[in-house]
DNA sequence: CTATCATGTAACATAATAAGTTACATAAAA
DNA sequence: TTTTATGTAACTTATTATGTTACATGATAG
């Protein structure tokens, strides 16, 4: 994989688990075939080692599998219509969302037990609002806005990966 | 300095900023002299040009003052009741709140669009509410929290890291 | 005036983590 | 048996807040 940094220099560095692995659900569902890491790999403009790194959370689930040697690949063992946002998070692991700190040891200070406990209370409830949401939210939701931003000609054709590329 | 992360081993890695600005103008209300770089730091379990690097945005926006030589430091220019959690976290230059990436560059492919609309409609949202809290929660109001922490007898004394230390 | 104390800031080192990469083992199909 | 594919450990890279050192500037005490 040759220099993909040099090319498209990205910001590079947050995670990009959750948006890459609905991506991948999405154009999964859309092939008949399974999806190689490699194809996936070109889809996402990554390795696919970061590929079976990044859906080995949601196979231990059993929302995919894959399958080994000639005409292996990953494919969906639900629909998408099953499978919510929150369902997804919680098989990468629940990585964290805030940059904020989860706030340091107590050490006996008042004053920082003051601002955690009223950080801690904004920044809790703004979690518990995105998981509410990414629960109601499946990928069958996210797959038909796709669909519709597609022109009126391809809304039934397979998917975007083999023409428009990427 | 020696060795603090040897004696904490905490994370370490997050933003600490805001909690950490918090605790000083709280700290700093409840003096009458200047706080100096070098108390602050034994406050915060950092280095003085830690503090300095993370108080230099407030001092931009005129929420508070520092002043060099003998009896100088860090003190307030406006009463903490006139500073919201949005005004400290514009000072310190928006950092980013989410993990998540903030997306890729747009690629061409229809199904990452859709896939970072949804997911870009749920964040913002989440942010646009914390910010909301922000705006609403002065530094004022925490103060308050942490003089209900407080035993009744020091309910009027003037803080914390006098003594129980911290 | 000068010695001391304090901030201001550049420059570099450290730590944590997702991402990227290499290497090799395992399994399935041709 | 060769080829293709995943599974995974181990290592490297990139990014960013933090930690640290060094030095310049300014203010106060004597």
């Amino acid at each position: 994989m040759l220099g993909l940094r040099e090319i498209l220099a990205d910001t590079m560095k947050n995670d990009q688990r959750l948006w890459r692995t609905l991506h991948v659900l999405i154009h999964m569902n859309q092939h008949q075939t399974p999806l190689t890491s490699q194809a996936i790999g070109q889809m996402l403009n990554t390795h696919p080692v970061v590929v079976r790194r990044t859906l080995a959370g949601l196979r231990k689930q059993n929302l995919i599998q894959a399958e080994k040697g000639h005409g292996g690949g990953w494919k969906l063992l639900l629909p998408l219509e099953q499978i919510s946002l929150r369902e997804v998070y919680a098989a990468l692991g629940e990585p964290p969302l805030w940059v904020l700190s989860p706030v340091t040891e107590p050490r006996g200070c008042l004053v920082e037990k003051a601002v955690n406990q009223a950080l801690d209370e904004v920044l809790q409830q703004a979690r518990d609002w995105v998981l509410e949401r990414f629960s109601h939210l499946t990928v069958a939701q996210i797959e038909r806005d796709f669909q519709a931003l597609l022109p009126f000609s391809e809304r039934h054709c397979t998917g975007s990966h083999d023409n428009p590329s990427t």
